[in-house]
DNA sequence: GGTATGTATAAGTTGGAACTTATATACAAT
DNA sequence: ATTGTATATAAGTTCCAACTTATACATACC
């Protein structure tokens, strides 16, 4: 039998949304363009269903049920909220999900970590200002690869 | 017509790693759990394919063209590269690929930014520190949204 | 040369995901 | 109650991507 599905998922006391078992990864959810765009709409702030459904209709001619299915599966994959107000569902981007990936990416040396490094860099400058001279500790060079 | 593909179908690609248009984007490849697990084989350091079709047979049966085939589309991703070293195939974990998600990520609030403000803070005392009172230049605050 | 090893490609199969249309559910308004 | 609006679900179709086996392409070794 092929196509192992290798994916866990932490049920973890997902109740409200009832499913025994999470259906997709964060990063299966994330490896749609479709539900990419949806997310990237919430970035601007929490939005009904139907200005998403109206927006992908416009882009990509998706129907309705398309989006909502789609948002499911950004749910199920904790990327997104869902909060009913009267006959509208408004959905916001979630961290939980975001955060899996973030996590993921946190194993590989980052390039982004530079101005981290820098401030890191500024910061025992000017501990070692502060304190006025004292051994020249390594800090934490950590990798840095190239 | 459903099925609208955003991707650019091109054929061509015979031989030359050298690709016009990348096949597939980042996500894409990052979508699929066996390419995910390929990358994270990688993290630990360079390593021939031999030794991921091992690790990957081992761990889900799967066959050797099977992933030679992801490690095809990981390197379309440019989220890994090769080296030929006789007749092995040397793939490493390439930042490209993965900035590309980073930078998606980025249009998010991060939890994860807060030790950088917890840095900032730091640096902040540590700056006032040194200067003892001196004119307050703003630095670079950046883009802080609430 | 021949043979073995390491890897990529060719060709073909299949399960599932991303759609579709049709319908159900929930609330609002007349 | 009826009609309308907003969203979710059901049921079904289609197409692609992840597999398979078989083979080609290199390089190394004898």
């Amino acid at each position: 039998m092929p196509r192992t599905s290798a994916a866990a998922g932490g049920a973890g006391g997902s109740r409200g949304e009832g499913s025994p078992t999470a259906r997709r990864g964060s990063f299966e959810a994330l490896g749609d363009p479709v539900r990419r765009r949806l997310v990237e709409l919430l970035a601007a702030g929490e939005q009904p269903a139907g200005a998403l459904v109206d927006a992908l209709q416009a882009e990509a001619g998706i129907s309705q049920p398309a989006v909502s299915q789609h948002l499911r599966v950004l749910r199920d994959a904790r990327l997104v909220t869902v909060r009913a107000e009267g006959t509208r569902r408004l959905y916001a981007v979630d961290a939980a999900g975001l955060d899996v990936v973030r996590l993921w990416l946190a194993r590989f040396a980052d390039p982004f970590a530079q101005p981290l490094d820098a401030l890191k860099t500024e910061l025992a400058r000017g501990r070692r200002a502060r304190r006025r001279g004292t051994s020249p500790r390594e800090e934490d060079a950590a990798d840095r690869a190239g």
